[in-house]
DNA sequence: ACGATGATGAAC
DNA sequence: TTCATCATCGTA
């Protein structure tokens, strides 16, 4: 009883489908193998005034794939070093994306897609089997306690966008609270 | 506390 | 064409 996620079930506000992707299984296929990895931390970036977002310098090459349909993988390349995967959210011409920054046993968005093998190829495919890389609903119900809501991470440039609860992390199955800062 | 490492967007 | 910046992480 697994249910791909439709596009329909990402053609909602990013801060609606973020906190409802934890606790659903992001599957990868590789080499003929099939690997699931639930899902424990996400991130919203909703809109096109969202400080934060890409989106916020408007529609670019890079961006072009937030303002497209939903249900879309949008992948870059951070500090010329990790890759980022995002699930393109809400209506064309609406600009927004959830950013999966952890699964279970793997903590953080970088050691996330170099562990998984997920790369700037993935980019503006379609979170499908056929893409090699999709989300499955397994009928795991997560209670909203069971949900730490935080202001998002790296982004402290976003003004008062900082302040934005659109981290959700679920309390069992890591995701510290690392993340050390100067005084 | 910092540097790695390269794409991106804006300025020139 | 150049330049500053960056949705991070490992090492110091």
């Amino acid at each position: 009883m697994a249910r791909i996620l439709s596009r329909q079930f990402f053609n909602r506000s990013a801060v609606s489908v973020a906190p409802e992707l934890l606790g659903k299984f992001l599957v990868r296929k590789r080499k003929g193998v099939i690997e699931n990895y639930l899902i424990t931390e996400t991130e919203a970036y909703d809109g096109p005034n969202d400080l934060a977002s890409h989106a916020s310098k408007g529609k670019t090459k890079r961006t072009e794939v937030m303002f497209g349909p939903a249900g879309y993988w949008y992948v870059y390349l951070i500090y010329g070093v990790y890759e980022m995967l995002n699930v393109v959210t809400g209506p064309e011409g609406y600009p927004s994306a959830v950013l999966i920054r952890g699964v279970k046993g793997v903590d953080g968005p970088g050691k996330l897609t170099r562990q998984l093998g997920i790369t700037r190829v993935f980019n503006k495919k379609t979170a499908t089997k056929t893409s090699g890389l999709w989300i499955e609903d397994r009928g795991i119900v997560i209670p909203k306690t069971s949900i730490i809501q935080t202001s998002r991470i790296g982004v402290a440039y976003a003004g008062e966008w900082v302040k934005k609860p659109w981290r959700f992390v679920l309390k069992i199955g890591s995701a510290s609270e690392r993340r050390s800062h100067a005084a």
